[in-house]
DNA sequence: CCAGCTTATGATGCATGCATGAAGGGCGTC
DNA sequence: GACGCCCTTCATGCATGCATCATAAGCTGG
């Protein structure tokens, strides 16, 4: 069979959609991160359609893309609903956060960059002075990029791809503004934060992987005995 | 607003799929792995439409999955392309493999289940067997096996679907025929999972992962220097 | 009153048609 | 001969209509 091949790309595109305005997949997926659904809930194609001001084609794909991110259930024949994790689940997506950051820490430590550290650096002293000033909120946006900025600082496109698969599965929002409540937690994640910091600026992979798995771990388990809410099912 | 909720389910279903036949998506996706079509090859959605006997909506949402999956590449209104993944990609998807692969090593060490663990020393038993024998395809066929099993030994669902995204990006088949042809490696690679299966018996998680991951990264360095091909991009 | 069957509803699954836009080839000019 | 413009071609993007089927309400007989 003759295949037809592409034309020569020079440029590479980085971003998922193209420009004009935000991707309806992802206007989608914020209606039910945001919670605006309940879990369980349907989501009725024609609404969305009608919503969004689509047919409902579109709204399909963008429903199959969903359910390949665990965030909805599609049933055969029935409909689309949005899916509640379990508590196994979280556990689940907990033991593989640590792992992907882990990693994550570990190649930007090996890589070093001097830019990124400098944001990191910048990044934990608004920290501090968000805990002093007890501006809870700042603080919460605050841990969120420094995270966010050691996965896109190990390099590793395809790890940044899981892990933001992996977050969206998480709806971390709504779980990490719930370990933001305990005073002990902050106290005890701001030291974490700098223990992974100063590995990765001592270049030491390993003492940056293991420092940041101790991190994510004893975050999980705040987070997880925070929410009961997790316990009704499983 | 109201929302409607889903009636109580009873039965989880774990496939992907329902009944009947093959997903249309795994068919496409085959049509891809297999190498039916070069990187950089068209996918013409009306060919696929009349080769799966559908038409070309369903055809389009299994497209815009695989995009996300990674294999294939929507330029929009133009087409969609096989995806030829970059040296620095499948230098990427290693890095995953890893840290996944360690991670479902640790925690089957940790779980330390008897059924997982015969049917691991069975695996190992067969591999030795097929090293002797010289049959290469078989042994190809029971690494291949060793480490689905282990990461499906993990118990961890959420690893297991992140796993299954990472090996199908890594189109894993060929490249692991070509590690293969090294007798050295051959040799090296069957002392390795050895290793790994000790430590699991051993109920050793930081044993487990560590051998895992050293086995993985060895086996990623062969591979990116017996497959000359990759060097063509980046 | 309840169990079982029938039927009505509503949402999905998919086929089809048309509008839109991107590549590539042809043509005319320089 | 080379460059640039136009136009044809073709594949996508999406709206729409209809068939299908799960679900639940209604109905009937016990």
């Amino acid at each position: 069979m003759h295949h037809k091949l592409a034309p020569m790309e020079d440029t590479l595109m980085v971003t998922t959609e193209a420009v004009g305005q935000e991707g309806l997949l992802d206007r989608i997926r914020r209606l039910v991160l945001g919670g605006e659904f309940p879990p369980g809930a349907l989501l009725p194609e024609a609404y969305l359609a009608q919503e969004f001001e689509v047919s409902r084609t579109p709204v399909r794909e963008a429903l199959k893309q969903l359910q390949q991110e665990g965030l909805v259930e599609i049933r055969p024949k029935v409909g689309t609903f949005v899916r509640e994790p379990t508590r196994r689940e979280i556990v689940e997506l907990f033991q593989l956060k640590e792992s992907l950051e882990g990693l994550a820490a570990s190649l930007l430590a090996r890589r070093g960059d001097a830019s990124e550290l400098s944001v990191l650096r910048r990044n934990l002293k608004d920290s501090d002075e968000a805990v002093l000033t007890g501006d809870k909120e700042a603080y919460a946006r605050l841990v969120h990029e420094f995270h966010w900025t050691i996965v896109r600082g190990s390099d590793n496109l395809k790890l940044y791809e899981h892990y933001e698969r992996l977050m969206n599965q998480l709806a971390y929002q709504r779980l990490v503004v719930r370990t933001v409540e305990h005073p002990g937690r902050i106290a005890a994640s701001t030291r974490e934060h700098h223990a992974v910091l100063e590995m990765i600026e001592n270049k030491d992979p390993f003492g940056a992987e293991s420092a940041m798995r101790n991190h994510v771990y004893a975050t999980s388990r705040e987070a997880l005995v925070t929410e009961p809410a997790l316990d009704r099912r499983s």
